[in-house]
DNA sequence: CTCGTGACGGGGG
DNA sequence: TCCCCCGCCACGA
């Protein structure tokens, strides 16, 4: 690859991109996929730069599986609704079940989970 | 270069 | 189970 020196946002971009629809990442577990130097408040610090239009930061929650963004980047709840239109189910803490809608890049031919995105 | 900030995460009460 | 405190490191002024 031309392009392996990425900096430090687009690798975290690169990843998030990676994401299916109907599927959800943490900022840990970003962090500890990308590994050294990554930790999970850099990886929340990186996002906040991001642009709707180059990623899709909507799939990105906290390790509780809620959307910090809920509190002031977006308006009220934008993020769960967006993940809802995707299939993602929040409970009525706004939390979405990570263990049915965590995405893991490397255990992605694993998933027994029915199509969410069937639309 | 130095200081403070921030879309986080884990442990204890 | 929820809330508070501390540590983590890239970024901007």
């Amino acid at each position: 690859m031309l392009v392996d020196e990425k900096s430090y946002r687009e690798k975290v971009f690169a990843l998030v991109r990676t994401i299916p629809r109907g599927r959800v990442m943490t900022y840990g577990q970003i962090a500890a996929i990308l590994g050294e130097g990554y930790t999970a408040r850099t990886v929340g610090y990186v996002m906040h730069t991001a642009s709707a239009d180059n990623v899709p930061w909507q799939r990105v929650v906290n390790a509780s599986g809620g959307c910090s963004t809920a509190k002031f980047t977006v308006p009220f709840d934008l993020q769960q609704k967006l993940l809802e239109q995707e299939g993602v189910a929040f409970n009525a803490k706004a939390k979405c079940k990570l263990d049915d809608y965590l995405w893991s890049p490397e255990v992605a031919e694993d998933d027994d989970h029915p199509n969410l995105f069937g639309g």
